[in-house]
DNA sequence: ATGTCC
């Protein structure tokens, strides 16, 4: 595969065979993945109507069909297609952060008090249930067309809460009567869960502002305590794409649809099992954005019990989704998988108050590294889109037999951090060096014009999946 | 990511 170094920042994958457009990888000689991730950007280029390019961002790894880290639009008018391997299974996966009116010398005395009680009030762990008093099965029906806006009216959240969420807390055009029972049986019983591998809740400290103005309108200062809350859609989530995989791989055939992998199963935007997949999706996505909204509340009650302080939203962001978009005109399905839309500054899609800044984007790091905030900027080149986290390495597998979960422990607690595990062999699973280095990737996106860098977070506490 | 295989 011929790949061209177009600038220090920017490859690009020549189009070749059944490809309808290149590859454009935003990265550095040194973050480049393994061939495998960027063969399967090559093969996301041969999906019916993509427009421009099959994009990766700096964190780009292998993944199920498409790349993590991959950004693919496709016009629906021209028959595009949308996939849900390119969502992921993790529909609406995806990060949150709320800064407290603390700093990290005023909470150390109650630290470990603090861990001890996020610990006890943050359900997670695989398939364990976590369940919410807020609803029965009855009212998940709420929960999936409504999300984070049927939490807060519930009382979980503030409504300033809703104007800090991406699509207001809940995304349009959710149907849950493409849910199927199956999923709604997974789903009802975890709302208000962590769950498990890399998600996970940290209390975090503001240690580097980059730029100044854009972290005050945030809310961010130095010094400041701040919790970010990385989770996903569960098990709902996992079994919606699972049975829309299985349904588009049956019906390809029908709409004339070949492609390389049989994981970029898809259909057209405007098909019965397109409209079935989008549904589902943005129902599922709604259920993300609950869970991330009660899990919210759920650290609020901690924080207000053992520091009196309050947790004010900054923003809330999926990295793994498909949205139907206008760009240039064109209404395109753009696939973001491992990627986060970054709206630029005057975007209509931001409060009023933000608007000037371009939209939040939360970069989460590895538990004993460090996290970013980041800020869209103008003229992004890949459809608004950036990063969203520091990108795998090496397999879980490898991870676990590189150190013992208990051994990473200790070490991350000789370095001041508190942990609160929910398995040994998860830990040890999202060891650090499992990841790229997170400042890489951040200066790389920076570096090829997809985002700005505010402020970089590091590591007090974390409370892991 | 995920009742780590329907």
């Amino acid at each position: 595969m011929k790949l061209v170094q177009e600038t220090p920042f920017r490859f690009r994958i020549e189009r070749h065979g059944p490809m309808r457009v290149p590859g454009v990888v935003f990265t550095t000689p040194d973050l480049l993945p393994e061939e495998e991730a960027l063969r399967q950007v090559a093969n996301v280029a041969t999906l019916p109507g993509i427009v421009r390019a099959s994009y990766a961002m700096p964190d780009l790894h292998w993944g199920y069909g498409f790349p993590i880290g991959g950004v693919a639009a496709t016009d629906v008018a021209a028959g595009g297609v949308v996939s849900p391997g390119g969502v992921g299974f993790d529909i609406s996966c995806g990060v949150r952060l709320l800064a407290a009116d603390l700093l990290r010398e005023q909470l150390a005395p109650r630290l470990n008090r603090l861990m001890d009680e996020l610990d006890l009030a943050t359900p997670r762990g695989l398939g364990r249930g976590g369940v919410w008093p807020l609803p029965g099965s009855a009212q998940l029906g709420r929960v999936l067309r409504e999300g984070a806006r049927y939490a807060v009216e519930q009382g979980h959240g503030v409504p300033r809460d809703l104007d800090r969420c991406e699509d207001q807390g809940a995304v349009a055009g959710a149907d849950p009567a493409q849910v199927s029972g199956r999923a709604v049986e997974r789903g009802a019983v975890q709302v208000g869960s962590l769950g498990s591998g890399n998600h996970f809740l940290e209390v975090q400290a503001v240690t580097e502002i980059y730029d100044a103005e854009v972290a005050a309108a945030f809310g961010l200062r130095l010094g400041q305590v701040c919790v970010m809350i990385h989770c996903g859609s569960r098990g709902l989530g996992h079994q919606i794409c699972s049975e829309h995989v299985r349904s588009m791989d049956k019906a390809m055939a029908r709409y004339g649809i070949h492609v390389p992998d049989r994981q970029l199963a898809c259909a057209p935007v405007d098909s019965p099992e397109g409209r079935a997949y989008l549904g589902a999706m943005a129902a599922a996505a709604n259920y993300g954005r609950a869970n991330r909204q009660l899990l919210s509340e759920a650290a609020r009650r901690v924080f207000e019990r053992v520091t009196g302080a309050a947790l004010d939203l900054v923003y809330d962001v999926s990295h793994n989704m498909a949205k139907l978009e206008e760009h240039d005109g064109h209404r395109l399905c753009v696939h973001r998988k491992g990627a986060t839309l970054a709206l630029p500054p005057h975007h209509p899609g931001l409060p009023a108050d933000l608007a000037p800044f371009g939209q939040p984007v939360f970069i989460p790091g590895t538990m004993g590294t460090a996290s970013h905030v980041l800020t869209g900027v103008a003229d992004g080149p890949a459809f608004h889109s950036t990063c969203h986290g520091a990108g795998r390495v090496q397999s879980r597998h490898q991870a676990a037999r590189s150190i013992q979960g208990r051994d990473l422990r200790d070490r991350l607690e000789a370095r001041g951090i508190a942990v609160r595990a929910s398995s040994w062999r998860g830990l040890s699973e999202e060891t650090p060096t499992a990841y790229k280095d997170v400042d890489a990737v951040v200066a790389a996106g920076v570096g090829a014009g997809l985002c700005g860098n505010v402020a970089r977070l590091v590591p007090l506490g974390v409370v892991k999946g």
